[in-house]
DNA sequence: CAGTGGTCTAGACCACCTT
DNA sequence: AGGTGGTCTAGACCACTGG
């Protein structure tokens, strides 16, 4: 209609022209998008095909699938975006250097057994980081991790595989939720001595929880940046066809 | 092996298995992952299913596609999370109330020139809104789009349309890419004093920018929140099959 | 029961890359 | 030419939902 749509794959097509329909308001919030069978037959394409164009609008968030009844239109949600986070790379290639500061078995506070979802004063592991840039410290790092009997934690994993990779190994279960948030806090006393930073400096305040299916939490971490040593940046490309 | 393997989708197992080989570094950064038709032997399987399987991976940026030559396995993009972002949403429950400070059309400087790559002294759109809670201001949001005769901008757009929305709207183009940006800084002598906070008080700094198939820039903004009152969250379901 | 989406198969043709 | 991934088809069976 308005762009080559006849070089694009058909699915891609399909997906193209329902995503008008929805943002042209033919299509409502809540109105059911014609059934698989139902775009086979308009559009006459395979099934398979239909499903993959469907599949971009449910990976967008632009519908919702209930099985046994059908696809329909998403409640719009504002400023959703998914993201590919590329934490770590400011200078691409060559990141941050994470200096091991210790791992140690600590009883849980109230709070860090809130987090972990177990009883306050289980043994938990801590690992502690400072991140470190040519120019000096830009961050500190704090995982907690349940304590599981017979499956230490060796320094390899630490130095070398990242925080859900740690976990999975640790805990031998898939992860299946991470929440995240971000936010900007003011340094406390440790955290601006270790930075060499006076404390109630801006500080970029990163938390992320990992939870098996049946809900428990697998691990939770806090990692805290030198305001202006480090930004989280990500790119997304709304309509890429990755499927 | 060591979930409930037989209950799962046969595409998830093959992503699975790879998966466990990938982190088990079985299969290292820049080697090539069996072929397709090699997959297909090996698990007995159709392809359509070995492809499915290869899809999740590839989403997840586990492995990286060279069209002709095969599948490799991508280096790893430390603490790499694709999420999805809820950032509030207005007349949903507990979100802000933004309120128009100015519209105007303003020559652009050399820092806006340059981010809307256009001219300096161009006219660009300048859209400045509070962003309010019931406790008082919470951020400043400053959005910037290339003036366009013949598309003026409604303030009924501004007021109930998100910021995609109104870029889509207003140059009438696909958006193709946004970059984005996290971060956390001193709030200037002017935010402060819209936000009724000293100078220098930790904010969370958010860039976006959008960006046209051809590399145009469609739009950006920047929003500004006052540390302690806004905090980006996120959830996301790594191995939710949604291919 | 009929309709829906979820999974899977065994082919096919194409464009691309290497040898 | 032969291998690779990209697209697409025409079936099939299943589990789920509704009337």
């Amino acid at each position: 209609m308005k762009t080559n749509r006849d070089f694009m794959p058909v699915y891609y097509q399909l997906a193209d022209d329902l995503k008008q329909q929805i943002e042209a308001g033919e299509l409502k919030p809540g109105d059911a998008v014609p059934s698989e069978s139902q775009l086979v037959n308009d559009y006459g394409i395979s099934r398979v095909t239909v499903r993959r164009g469907l599949a971009i609008l449910l990976e967008a968030g632009l519908i919702e699938t209930i099985k046994g009844i059908g696809n329909f239109v998403a409640k719009p949600k504002l400023n959703q975006v998914t993201l590919t986070f590329q934490e770590n790379d400011p200078l691409n290639e060559n990141s941050f250097i994470y200096q091991l500061l210790e791992v140690k078995r600590i009883s849980a506070d109230e709070i860090i057994a809130g987090k972990l979802g177990v009883g306050e004063g289980t043994k938990v592991f801590l690992i502690r980081r400072l991140i470190n840039s040519d120019d000096g410290p830009v961050g500190v790092d704090m995982k907690y991790l349940p304590y599981i009997k017979g499956q230490p934690i060796l320094e390899n994993e630490i130095e070398y595989a990242d925080f859900p990779a740690i976990v999975a190994k640790h805990t031998n279960v898939t992860i299946h939720k991470i929440e995240m948030s971000i936010a900007a806090a003011p340094l406390n006393d440790e955290e601006g001595e270790l930075l060499k930073t006076l404390a109630g400096h801006p500080a970029l305040c990163i938390h992320r929880a990992f939870y098996a299916k049946d809900g428990r939490t697998l691990g939770f971490s806090k990692t805290i940046y030198r305001g202006e040593a480090f930004e989280l940046s990500a790119v997304s490309y709304p309509y890429s066809a990755k499927v």
